[in-house]
DNA sequence: CGTGCTGTTGAGGACGATCAATGACGGTGG
DNA sequence: CCACCGTCATTGATCGTCCTCAACAGCACG
């Protein structure tokens, strides 16, 4: 393939607390108990190579997948075939918590892997015992409104504004994301495809949108990767506003109210 | 105005198990006990003229708030000044869960009344009672994902397709959610501009597109009223699948498995 | 009776889709 | 080792949907 898989076909699957799964989970609140009792609710994990399906909806469920490594995407595919990409998960993120909460919901949603993805399996019937403490079902809570609010921001941006603004703040996002979990390079794991299902635009015109990007030296010239290298340029572009997802700020928030709530 | 509001206006507010708000519980997977005890939670109810703002994100916050009649919107306002309307609230709807779930996210979202609406308010300090009831903790996480479904299926649909999807997309949509809580006219109470901003076109182009759906007697011909005579044919226009939202069938699904488990 | 919001119509222009063709690269099989 | 194939990236040309600007009519309200 095209597409720079081996760069992260070696990606090394993190564990525990500074795991982008432990860092995800501490984000959303959860304590250092809860980190633990979770990654003790992991009781295998499952391998899944770039471009197979991670989750089919026709599955039999049972079961819920968590991304430990690599990168994925939830697309429905629609009549005239083609696919539409309504999220990414990154490294810690849920794939199929709704799932469980709403099993008869068939949103004719499936997961495939864009890159070689690590996959932590845990069963329904273990998640009793994470769900009867508090805070770790309030975690698993957040993360819903979580994606929730990310889905609201994208339908915000990618129906109004230019491509050039949609693709931009595209990026931005899944920027953010990624380093929120730990994740430091600045290179997407996207193929130009990937990016215009993503985005709603045809391939072509991403394609001269990502061409002006590189022109104005916000991506790398490098010509198969999406790198940023001027991401405040690129903010600028996409009109981006993070704070949708500014995790890192709700960390600090929790451990200051978590002290305060043991101190009391 | 110019909207019928009048007709809305005199909307009465039903009350317990067979109200909007509480066939919207009961679809939640709700027990009877469930829905008596969050009625209990609401200490008083709060009237929002039409056009009025229901809750700022500004506001100070501590209460949650859900609507018992009327309509209303969520927008967000961009820097070029336009609102892009992000998703509708019926009655039965909660307005602002995620304000209690995450409190530091501040998603740069207001609601607005689109027609004269009763707001039940229900205090924070609250809803740990309410919460300590497991089955009641799960109707609130399912009525997050129910949100972030319809966020997903909108997304998935209104970046692509025509306009004319679009808009017959979006009537199919909130004409359903309407009838599952109980709400039998065909009548929508929104204005052109509500669309469009919702839909992400422009006003003029709306008008277009539903002076076709006139033409197609998909929508009645009485001019100002957007009101559904040929549902069959809108869903067929939109492509429209309600499986996503068919929360009638959680309903039926959620009321045997109660009665198993109560038997068992 | 003016003001504000809504709905309606017309004309021009732009952004992006579509169609078509090419090159590059990796993987596969002979 | 080479030919073949599939995917991805790129370029050019044409076309259509929808936006923008502008103006006007109707109704409600102060």
């Amino acid at each position: 393939m095209f597409r720079l898989w081996k760069a992260y076909r070696v990606s090394r699957v993190a564990w525990g607390a500074e795991s982008p799964l432990g860092l995800n989970l501490k984000s959303l609140g959860a304590l250092a108990d809860d980190v633990e009792v979770f990654f003790q609710g992991i009781k295998h994990r499952v391998v899944v190579a770039a471009r197979d399906i991670v989750i089919r909806e026709s599955d039999a469920g049972g079961q819920l997948k968590v991304l430990l490594a690599g990168t994925a995407c939830s697309y429905k595919r629609r009549k005239d075939g083609d696919r539409r990409i309504v999220s990414f998960q990154h490294p810690g993120d849920f794939c199929d918590l709704y799932r469980y909460v709403v099993p008869d919901l068939k949103p004719g949603i499936d997961i495939q892997a864009l890159t070689d993805c690590t996959v932590a399996v845990i069963d329904y019937r273990d998640m009793d015992g994470l769900l009867s403490r508090p805070t770790l079902a309030t975690v698993l809570w957040r993360a819903s409104m979580l994606e929730a609010a990310i889905y609201r921001e994208q339908l915000s941006t990618t129906s109004r504004g230019t491509a050039l603004e949609r693709v931009a703040h595209l990026l931005c996002e899944q920027l953010q994301r990624r380093q929120s979990v730990g994740i430091r390079s600045t290179r997407l794991p996207f193929s130009q495809v990937d990016i215009a299902n993503a985005a709603g635009l045809s391939v072509v015109h991403v394609n001269r949108t990502i061409q002006t990007l590189r022109r104005l030296n916000v991506l790398s010239a490098t010509r198969p990767a999406i790198e940023v290298v001027d991401r405040r340029q690129l903010a600028e572009i996409a009109g981006f506003d993070g704070s949708y997802l500014d995790v890192q700020k709700l960390v600090s928030k929790w451990t200051v109210q978590v002290i305060k709530d043991r101190c009391g």
